[in-house]
DNA sequence: GCCTAATGCTTTAGTTTGTCAACCATCCTG
DNA sequence: CAGGATGGTTGACAAACTAAAGCATTAGGC
């Protein structure tokens, strides 16, 4: 039995309130740089000269690869990635971005590692270490 | 100012990746209980005995009041959620899980904060500095 | 009290996100 | 070279979302 404190088990319950106050956050942030959230999700995982695979985007995502298709048709159209055929498979096409859709890509990820007030309470050492843990979370 | 100290690369950009790879790894979870990743936000945030207005479900979502309806709509023909109206105000409608409901949200909850073998590996000490960083993050 | 403005939710109309099934082109294996 | 697998697109449709208009209720000024 724990019947007591928001934190009775652990670091993940956090993680999660984490997560889903973030994701509150996205919409306001997406529409500032006429995105939607889906959109900044995709921008923010092709890396300036990394081109993708559809495939692997798809897979990332967790969602359909018609999904994709649609997704990317949209940012093609308004110039921020292109659909490149792929050296060795002909029928993969990798998605690069456009320098416009680089330079939007900074100011996302800009806007997006910035906003937090609450991190600059943290004491530096706290910082470091929050950082060592989530290192090896993600490794 | 801001020396090129430990946030530099700071913790937060790594948790926006972590929130990013939360956010993939939703869409699967959300299907194994018949839910849409929405509708798990939905429940996530209605607790059992705590009824919440409509009102503030949008605004915590960060959406259209209209778009609530339309979720509340779904969630209530599946008999998860009712809608009631408020004591005070005639014009207020507040939610509350049915039993159903509160057995799925608890099951949500329980996957949801089950997942990621990473946390394993971090030691109990780790875990107990993530626990107490993320606490002061929330406060 | 009344009249007006503001608030809470719904409706309607329209776009985007997402799924599934069918499809074409390309690759791969026997 | 067949036959099957794979990558991506298309079409049809449900769900998530927004903006604008509308209804009911509440709140404020007079």
């Amino acid at each position: 039995m724990k019947p007591a404190g928001p934190s009775a088990s652990g670091p993940w319950p956090l993680l999660v309130r984490l997560f889903f106050a973030q994701r509150a956050n996205l919409p306001p942030l997406a529409a500032e740089l006429q995105l939607s959230p889906a959109q900044c999700h995709v921008l923010h995982l092709i890396e300036p000269e990394r081109p993708v695979p559809m495939g692997q985007l798809a897979e990332t995502l967790a969602c359909d690869a018609s999904n994709v298709t649609g997704l990317v048709d949209r940012l093609e159209s308004r110039g921020l990635v292109r659909r490149r055929p792929s050296a060795g498979d002909r029928r993969v096409k990798v998605l690069v971005l456009t320098p416009t859709g680089a330079r939007l890509r900074a100011l996302l990820l800009d806007r997006m590692t910035a906003p937090p007030a609450a991190l600059e309470r943290l004491s530096s050492r706290e910082q470091q270490a929050l950082v060592r843990i989530l290192g090896r979370l993600l490794e």
